[in-house]
DNA sequence: GTCTATACCATGATAGAC
DNA sequence: GTCTATCATGGTATAGAC
């Protein structure tokens, strides 16, 4: 399963054959049908994994963040951390949904339920800010920005211009939770 | 030429076999290989005829606005008047370049060419309104979050999203249009 | 220029020996 | 559980008749 994730997020999920993920865990073709009788099924494996990933990720911070305001820069910072992998492959999240979508594939939708763990743990924060029906506007916005960061990283392989935007990310989320903080009083 | 361009922009170029072309346009697949020798050249043809559609819709931009804010309004409304479109198979020009990154294939950078076409477009819209240095970060900015807002209606298939992000675009635009005025004088 | 026929290969998937 | 052998399909591409 981690060898069909990393397979299906570098070369796309139409792409990679079963000779590809059962040559790269050293199985033969055979055998691994025996563990996915379809491709469909190792699919939904993937994005199974991928939720519960993201559900850790996502648990992680909320510890680890002080405030609304660090726990939303931690994930503003993976377009950092991931940085090289985003310009070589795009985001994980957003190309899976975009080729799924192509495809016109019946995973789809719970494709777009990882982006959708992200939007709702984003408007929870938002939420702590004191945005209050404003934090699912603001939330959608953030993730919006990040994806496109993470598209045009991809196709310029720029990265002043990822810096450039995280930094214009933070600086926003700074003024986002000043303005709260006055509306608040 | 046309049809392969639609069935590349709703499949996906890996996806869309010399079959479904051919039969698009009631050819058979033998004839069609006298057009087009192997499915790269194809690609290259279809690519072409991006590149020239966009400097075409550039150009009629150009004419079309009275002002570097009415020009750049111009590229964001695409949003709305392809909203449909967007929220079934993506941007096209965004999707192909991430299609063929995830394929290695040769024709990536020439995919990428067509967004570099709108952001030299934009960089110089700026530097109209007095942006200097700063007007290829601004262009970027602009195309980034033309980029994510689409990824976003895409999986999430969201008019609401796609309107409150285009009025926040303008709204950004008359923003920075202000304050480039004020520090010119 | 257009067609049929076909070569050739990779793929998803199955059967069955070990 | 693992393997080899095999099948059917559909893909790119070519040859050659008309």
């Amino acid at each position: 399963m981690a060898a069909a994730d990393e397979l299906f997020y570098r070369q796309g999920f139409d792409h990679t054959s079963f000779a590809d993920i059962a040559g790269a865990v050293k199985l033969s073709r055979g055998n691994f049908y025996y563990h996915f009788r379809t491709k469909d099924e190792i699919l939904d494996a993937v994005i199974d994994r991928r939720l519960e990933a993201t559900r850790a990720m996502l648990a992680g911070w909320a510890a680890e963040g002080a405030s609304p305001v660090a726990r939303i820069e931690c994930f503003v910072r993976i377009l950092i951390m991931n940085q090289i992998r985003i310009m070589a492959y795009g985001c994980p999240v957003g190309t899976l949904c975009q080729e799924l979508a192509k495809l016109d594939h019946a995973a789809r939708a719970r494709a777009a339920d990882v982006f959708a763990l992200f939007r709702d743990w984003l408007t929870a924060e938002f939420e702590a800010l004191g945005a209050g029906d404003e934090a699912g506007a603001l939330a959608l916005h953030v993730l919006g920005w990040s994806q496109g960061t993470a598209a045009l990283a991809n196709a310029f392989k720029d990265e002043v211009f990822v810096r450039r935007e995280v930094d214009g990310m933070c600086a926003w989320l700074a003024a986002q939770a000043r303005r709260l903080a006055r509306a608040r009083r």
